[in-house]
DNA sequence: ATCCTACATTGGACTTTGTCTAAGTCAAGA
DNA sequence: TCTTGACTTAGACAAAGTCCAATGTAGGAT
């Protein structure tokens, strides 16, 4: 994640103290924050970091491409720091729990070229849904 | 889509002008509507509807499986009548307009055993992204 | 080392989306 | 037609996110 830092002051990017807190919250395997988490988690480390700069930052991020806006739940945006490996989620419908899973296959090619409407198709989102092994034994 | 009406009879649900409208609302072919919008339709057909009706004829709904509730975009979610045939969406990046698609293949057999971390997968939602012939012309 | 200034941060007001509640209304069975 | 419990309403409230004017500071220039 220090790479990130010194990748994101190549591209311009003024290295501050609350951008530093930021990339550190994220830091990690499976992880998928809201905005408000990221808040908590940073204020931690940096307690007189705003709202206003996580969200910033948080959207800086996203357009730079070093991480990923998921909404699996229709509630708050959480943010994945695994941007650079595809890959796609796997939700406990019970308790939220995401997992970064990894499915075979071209999934892209599986829309036939008469159900794309004329669409230049460049992208797909996969949510699976289920239960997790906490949840299922409780 | 009047079938809907008797069939929500049938299971006890009482028949309002209210419920009539955002029935005929959502009455269609690659309908996406948010809430908002519903209510604002609704409200030309029957003036003094609330927004509080529409958000629980909504919700009624969904619970009931009449209706899928789809979150494409993290921000309102949207509304689909065509709950009785399984698809997935295809989303265009700049206009937001959302077609109802059916991919070829099994999309959950997809997602191999040692990618599911003990979980019971039980669905799998998928978004398509691309750009729409309107957008890409324009 | 210090100065400058454009960029970053802050707190709070504001917006959007959705939920909740108490009071009033009405569909449909008796 | 009467009654009643389910339905609807307006508006307050809450959660998630955006915007702005004022203030602070990273890092290049001197």
């Amino acid at each position: 994640m220090s790479d990130l830092l010194e990748r994101l002051r190549g591209r311009g990017w003024r290295l501050t103290a609350q951008r530093r807190v930021v990339a550190e919250v994220l830091d990690g395997d499976h992880v998928h924050y809201t905005a408000d988490e990221v808040h908590a988690k940073a204020t931690d480390l940096l307690p007189e970091i705003s709202r206003a700069t996580v969200y910033n930052t948080l959207g800086e991020l996203v357009s730079l491409g070093e991480i990923l806006e998921v909404s699996t739940d229709g509630r708050a945006k959480r943010y994945d720091p695994n941007a650079h490996h595809a890959h796609q989620h796997l939700v406990c419908s019970r308790c939220g729990t995401i997992r970064d899973v990894h499915p075979s296959g071209d999934l892209l090619a599986d829309l036939p070229a008469h159900e794309r409407f004329g669409f230049q198709v460049s992208a797909v989102e996969v949510t699976y849904r289920g239960i997790c092994p906490n949840c299922s034994t409780a």
